[in-house]
DNA sequence: TCGTTTTCTGGAACTGTTCCAGTTAACGGT
DNA sequence: ACCGTTAACTGGAACAGTTCCAGAAAACGA
């Protein structure tokens, strides 16, 4: 939505190049379920504009992705699934039967294992938590060359 | 090491066939780092018993985790992880840079998105929770099916 | 010990993703 | 408005991880 008002400014204030196909790729962003598949964003995108390469879509959404405009997530057994819903710290509920896959708010000052904020109905079995950062060597290492 | 303890009594008593190739995996996964691969495994276990298919090792892996002997992870962009600590609601650190994993304990009470109890010296920048369970509607339906 | 059932083998297949070389298009400077 | 540089897109090959398949081998209960 925040794209949709102005895709050219939004993808230009991100040092990104506008192209036909990144607009394509944001309109249909809008448009479609919050949580797609490389393959839905380029079945939708490549209607708009007549053509489209698979490999065109991993790289725009890598460059999407890179500038920030959107969000990966990666659940098990499934294929990366993009969300425009970015800067906030939100979660994920995934139906291990059915793969829909919801946002849950982050539950703060709950246990997080087992209590996300609002189940949505959902029956939780599992909490699963990756935190990611760098690990005390890979900091290490980046310092020592920044000092170099 | 539980598992060691008596590995041919612990597939018994899980209901799973006592193999060669299934204590090699048993023996294996005691004595390798807590987080392995499915190649990781199969390279020593085939060391132990001589020969050994990669599909077996899948097979393996899965009965172990059918049973709830191994727990099985799948950080984004990496090949699937098991670890044998199950049981306990740990989570993971990964560091982006070299892929190294360690566990962490549930930040019970705490905000869950930040501060894991132990980072570790872990630079966090992330923290990916996704709640894993069946939708309204597939709990709905296996609902309808068992009463019919 | 035998028959049934499960597991293992080897090979093919598949999905999601990336790599590569070459062409096309966007943008900054004139 | 045009041109050169740089980034993006195309098409095709390659790749990793995983699963599927049919047949051979091994485990277990009778």
């Amino acid at each position: 939505m925040t794209e949709l008002a102005d895709p050219v400014a939004t993808l230009r204030s991100h040092g990104l190049r506008v192209t036909a196909a990144r607009l394509a790729v944001l309109d249909v962003l809008d448009e479609l379920p919050p949580h797609v598949t490389v393959e839905q964003v380029e079945e939708r995108a490549r209607d708009r504009i007549g053509a489209l390469s698979t490999q065109a879509v991993y790289d725009i959404m890598r460059a999407l992705h890179g500038a920030g405009l959107v969000r990966r997530i990666e659940p098990a057994g499934s294929a990366a699934l993009f969300e425009t819903r970015v800067g906030d710290n939100h979660h994920h509920l995934v139906c291990r039967d059915c793969g829909r896959t919801v946002d849950v708010d982050c539950a703060v000052g709950e246990t997080p294992c087992l209590a996300p904020n609002a189940a949505a109905g959902f029956e939780i079995d599992e909490a699963e938590v990756i935190f990611w950062g760098r690990c005390p060597d890979c900091v290490k290492q980046s310092e020592s060359r920044r000092r170099a």
